[in-house]
RNA sequence: GCAGAAGUGGUGGAAUUGGUAGACACGUUGGACUUAAAAUCCAAUGGCCAUUAUGGCCGUGCGGGUUCAAGUCCCGCCUUCUGUACCA
């Protein structure tokens, strides 16, 4: 009988689903285990797997986890909310949701196709009202929250006092401090409602704030930071630009510190670690306040003016010799003196001017400007003057730093650059090169009561005297900033919120969901509000509380309200909010009284093991711990980590083919008549991959002056160019579809030029040999594409599916051969040139069970050797699925066949367990060799062979000897023998005098059961 | 610039606490079985030199060091990838 695997994955696929094998049961006698992977992304029209690795993973760790007698929750469900779906409904006209059901029908197919044992019966949508209801749930939770976990809390308190200590006129004690929610509670009448309500938007846990935002006018919305790759839009690669808007916000930072201690708590890769450290960025140091010297002409009412900043090194107060603000930092119009006013206006404008993006890009040029104002040194008295650049951010700290140029490089540069004395505040260090920022060999000089002192001492000294002046004290800074969390799409969750007198009001958790109305089209209305401001049933009834047709009501917030009727929220929640929580839900999906229940909760307690991508460190995988912390807080979840052990798998990546393309505006050469732009515009140029990387390796943004090039275009053009530039940096690579591409990588040029997806794009481009030479029909260059590895992505034409793995070898052999490729973390280009290796494996291991005559296992009893096979075997494998080395562990499955074949092993006794230890790889074939082995239950919760020792003990050992550390030949000896008569015997050996020439060893290392080594 | 990870045959990749480098596969070459092909099986396969068998030298990005012994530990570099970026 031979292998079918496609009969039996077929029978077994059916076998799993009809009997439920893999449903978890929410109590159990058992242990339980919890393995999950990140939520799948659809893209555009559907659904679609890519490459399952992190799947296969989690689900050998799952089959493992119940063979061990674990009652194992393996849940799968679908993020069904996303861009990508969004931006095709637009382009299509059709509704964005790609979780219809034929969607999932096909989705579901694809992934029961490779063998993975889901518990389906737990299926959770994050677009599915049933779901969403939940997250509408949260969000009203943090809405009614303070925060009370944050790092400068005393800070930020004490603010809140200040405010009802003036306005409320109520003498707060300080006791009250710990307990802000009941403090609140007793003096909260005294303010009249309108202030109520925004000093609570000011200190909930979700808040409306008029915040700078990311905004992309491509994709018409908000972009969080991480949603940013170099200064565009991550997906698609549009423009963002820097705008002032209404938004909700997640005050993440006020868990910044929770974020960062709770880091030591979990089981996750350090390098994953690294990156929310970094993205939390604490930095420990101290404010200091500098007071600003009146002039004559300072605006802003009376009492003078402070500016304060955030410094890590306090110590080196003495050295300052300038202040830097940001040029948005809100001081300086008040401070600027007439005389430098039109420079500084002139300065604001230009920067603003600047995105993003161009002021990441060069960082080296210097700029700003001196205001005319001038700060007291708190200790000196001296006057310092205050200076505008926009290498200080107004985002980060203060917006505003003490200028210290000997301790801190950029300082230095921009005091060299406009000529600010450099005073050098370091004792025995030269400063006539560059700054000295070497905290640790600090020691402070000219610095009246901190001179002879170290960083450590310096520090501590100055803050205490800053305090006792009042200008200062101790403080920690976090880079992580609030979260954005409004979007303006039309498919996401809707907010619980409408707005009375332009207040946002909670809606009572009663009714929720508040479901996503029907709208005409998916794009921000004319108006430019989003696209849920074409809805016509979109307002609030708050008398019977329901959604009713917005005819009674105007849209805009601030309107008063008509008969009850107020306007809804028009923003949506952004993609990260569904799954923020969606871990919890699996454990009690279909329970419509609350988020999840205690028991089920306390059973599962939290996800033993998380496999996804490292790309979420700071997105996804921060939200969700931040989320989980509050539910914590609530008492709402037993832990305040919501994954105990996290393991990134790496991708599968796509071979990309390019073309290179010379943007128009590169081209500044002069020549009479028409615009060449035009002719350019009309005729794009493709240089090959040899050509731009010859252009690439000349030093950047330096202009090219290329005769090739020059010669070939006066040929097309048929006039005489007087000369060509290119920009080496506006040459763009540009993916092609593999279809034009032959195997020797070159471009079929005519049909890419009539490939409609791209139109007119290609009709009239022009393409260049990597000879120079232009490419026609009457000569015979070729243009040959660049390669590259990246990331599969529709959009980059690299896609290669493993559906056709599996109709042509199996599931089983995809499984193995995914893990096969290398260790799991690692990312790899898809190749399929080894699949028949794996393949024949499971030829292999059929053939151990069935030859010609059929069915040969039998009872006879092992052999040794044998044994020693199958116990080593056992041994191997279990520490590789514990340690996630799966690729080893397919090595050793190869190892163990061969061996068994070799020995013509048929005995039960080994070929049973062998079946148990290969089927989380391959659990379609173990499958169905267990049931002919004579069993009538799946083989998934079979018990995990037990290691025993003792048919892995070895009387004797092949020792290596090696003379000088070089191996020359190996001696079988007993592993009893002791060390002196090791060395008796191997030195008396014919091969070791051989080796020895009659020299005596000067040394002979013996290591018992290792190693024997000879030093001549 | 900073942080993290990595660098081993023609290729993917193995190698416990330092202890026989290249497991297991792919590919290649030769052979068996076939009219032939496929499939299957057997053998060889890091490089160089030698060959009558036994052999010898060099080899884990580069240069040093520690050690009886280094892919592994230490110091100094180079390259690649990922993240982050004027963070005071």
């Amino acid at each position: 009988m031979k292998y079918d695997f496609n009969t039996i994955e077929k029978k077994w696929q059916e076998y799993w689903a009809k009997n439920q094998t893999f449903k978890a049961e929410n109590q159990s006698d058992k242990p339980k285990y919890y393995v999950l992977d990140m939520f799948p992304y659809p893209s555009g029209a559907g659904l679609h797997v890519g490459h399952p690795l992190g799947y296969i993973a989690s689900d050998i760790y799952a089959r493992y986890k119940r063979h061990q007698g674990f009652n194992v929750l393996h849940p799968q469900g679908y993020d069904s909310f996303g861009l990508p779906a969004e931006q095709y409904a637009i382009q299509t006209g059709q509704h964005p949701a790609v979780t219809t059901e034929e969607n999932i029908k096909t989705y579901r197919r694809q992934l029961d196709q490779i063998g993975f044992s889901f518990d389906w019966s737990r299926e959770v949508r994050t677009s599915d009202p049933k779901y969403y209801k939940w997250t509408q749930w949260i969000f009203i939770q943090l809405f009614n929250s303070w925060y009370n976990n944050s790092a400068n809390k005393a800070e930020d308190i004490s603010e809140l006092i200040k405010i009802f200590e003036t306005e409320g006129n109520i003498n707060v004690n300080a006791a009250c401090d710990d307990d802000i929610e009941l403090f609140m509670a007793e003096d909260w009448n005294r303010f009249s409602s309108e202030r109520q309500q925004q000093i609570l938007l000011q200190y909930r846990l979700t808040y409306l704030a008029e915040t700078e935002v990311n905004w992309c006018p491509a994709l018409g919305t908000v972009l969080a930071n991480d949603e940013i790759v170099n200064g565009v839009s991550e997906r698609g690669g549009h423009p963002v630009i820097r705008k002032k808007m209404t938004q909700w916000s997640m005050r993440i930072s006020a868990y910044a510190e929770r974020l960062l201690q709770g880091l030591h708590t979990i089981d996750w890769p350090e390098p994953l670690k690294e990156m929310q450290r970094n993205w939390i960025g604490k930095s420990v140091g101290a404010s200091v306040t500098f007071t600003v010297i009146p002039h004559v002409t300072m605006s802003g009412g009376e009492g003078s003016h402070h500016i304060s900043v955030f410094t890590t090194r306090p110590d080196t107060i003495f050295g300052v010799s300038f202040m830097t603000l940001a040029p948005e930092h809100e001081l300086v119009s008040q401070i600027t003196t007439p005389e430098h006013k039109a420079e500084v206006d002139a300065y604001i404008e230009a920067t603003a001017k600047r995105s993003e993006r161009d002021r990441m890009a060069d960082v080296k040029t210097i700029t700003g400007v001196f205001t005319g104002a001038y700060v007291e040194h708190p200790f000196t008295k001296e006057p310092i003057p205050v200076w505008i650049g926009d290498y200080v951010l107004a985002g980060y700290g203060t917006g505003a730093v003490m200028s210290v140029p000997c301790g801190d490089q950029r300082d230095y540069d921009f005091a060299k650059h406009f000529n600010i004395s450099i005073p050098n505040i370091f004792e025995g260090v030269d400063i006539s090169e560059e700054a000295f920022a070497d905290k640790d060999n600090t020691i402070i000089a000219n610095s009246d009561f901190l001179n002879g002192l170290n960083y450590k001492d310096a520090t501590k000294k100055v803050i205490e005297e800053l305090e006792k002046l009042g200008q200062g004290q101790g403080k920690t800074n976090y880079r992580l900033r609030d979260a954005v969390f409004s979007r303006q799409r039309y498919w996401g969750e809707p907010f619980p919120v409408y707005y009375v007198n332009g207040m946002p009001q909670m809606i009572d958790e009663a009714y929720l969901p508040i479901e996503l109305p029907e709208v005409e089209k998916y794009l921000p209305t004319e108006t430019g509000e989003p696209p849920l401001g074409n809805a016509t049933v979109w307002a609030w009834d708050a008398e019977n509380n329901k959604v009713v047709s917005n005819d009674l009501c105007h849209s805009e917030r601030n309107e008063e309200s008509h008969n009850g009727i107020y306007p809804l929220e028009l923003n949506t929640m952004p993609g990260w909010a569904g799954s923020s929580q969606y871990f919890n839900r699996y454990m009690d999906p279909h329970n419509d009284e609350a988020i999840f229940s205690q028991e089920a909760i306390n059973y599962w307690q939290q996800v033993d093991l998380y496999i996804g991508g490292s790309e979420h460190a700071t997105g996804h995988l921060l939200y969700s711990r931040f989320w989980q912390k509050f539910m914590f807080d609530k008492g709402l979840v037993p832990c305040d980590e919501f994954a105990k052990k996290l393991i990134n798998q790496g991708m599968i990546l796509g071979t990309s083919a390019f073309v290179y393309r010379v943007s128009p505006n590169s081209f500044g050469f002069d020549t009479k008549g028409e615009k060449i732009i035009d002719l350019i515009k009309k005729h794009p140029i493709f240089i090959s991959k040899i050509l731009f990387d010859e252009l690439n390796k000349l030093p950047e943004s330096i202009k090219v002056f290329n005769e090739d090039l020059k010669s070939m275009l006066n040929e097309v053009f048929e006039r005489k160019l007087v000369r060509v530039d290119i920009k080496t940096t506006e040459i763009q690579p540009l993916h092609v579809k593999v279809k034009y591409i032959n195997a020797s990588d070159e471009l079929d040029i005519d049909g890419l030029k009539k490939d409609e997806e791209f139109g007119e794009d290609f009709e009239n481009a022009i393409f260049v040999s990597d000879n120079s030479r232009l490419i026609h029909k009457d000569n015979n260059e070729k243009y040959i594409v660049g390669r590259d590895v990246e990331k599969m992505s529709k959009s980059k034409y690299n896609v290669v599916n493993p559906d056709a793995i599996c109709e042509q070898y199996g599931a089983d052999s995809l499984r193995l051969y995914e893990m096969f490729l290398g260790p799991l973390e690692q990312y790899k280009p898809w190749n399929t040139a080894g699949i028949t290796g794996v393949h024949s494996f499971l030829k292999k291991l059929w053939k151990l069970y069935f030859d010609d005559n059929g069915f040969k296992v039998t009872d006879t009893s092992p052999t040794k050797e044998s044994l020693k096979t199958l116990h080593k075997t056992i041994k191997k494998v279990q520490e590789d699925i514990e340690n996630f080395s799966f690729n080893t562990s397919v090595s050793t499955f190869m190892i163990a066949v061969n061996e068994l074949t070799t020995q013509k092993c048929t005995s039960k006794t080994i070929l049973e367990p062998l079946l148990i230890l290969i089927s989380p790889y391959a659990p379609h074939i173990a499958e169905e060799l267990w049931q002919v082995l004579g069993y009538n239950e799946s083989i998934a919760t079979a018990p995990f062979p037990v290691f025993d020792e003792k048919h892995l003990v070895e009387s004797t050992k092949n020792y290596p000897i090696s003379f000088n550390g070089k191996m020359r030949f190996t001696m079988e000896l007993p592993l009893d023998m002791d060390k002196e008569e090791i060395e008796k015997t191997v030195l008396a050996s014919e091969k070791t005098q051989e080796q020895l020439q009659g020299r005596t060893p000067k040394k002979v290392i013996v290591v018992p059961g290792k190693i024997v080594n000879i030093v001549g």
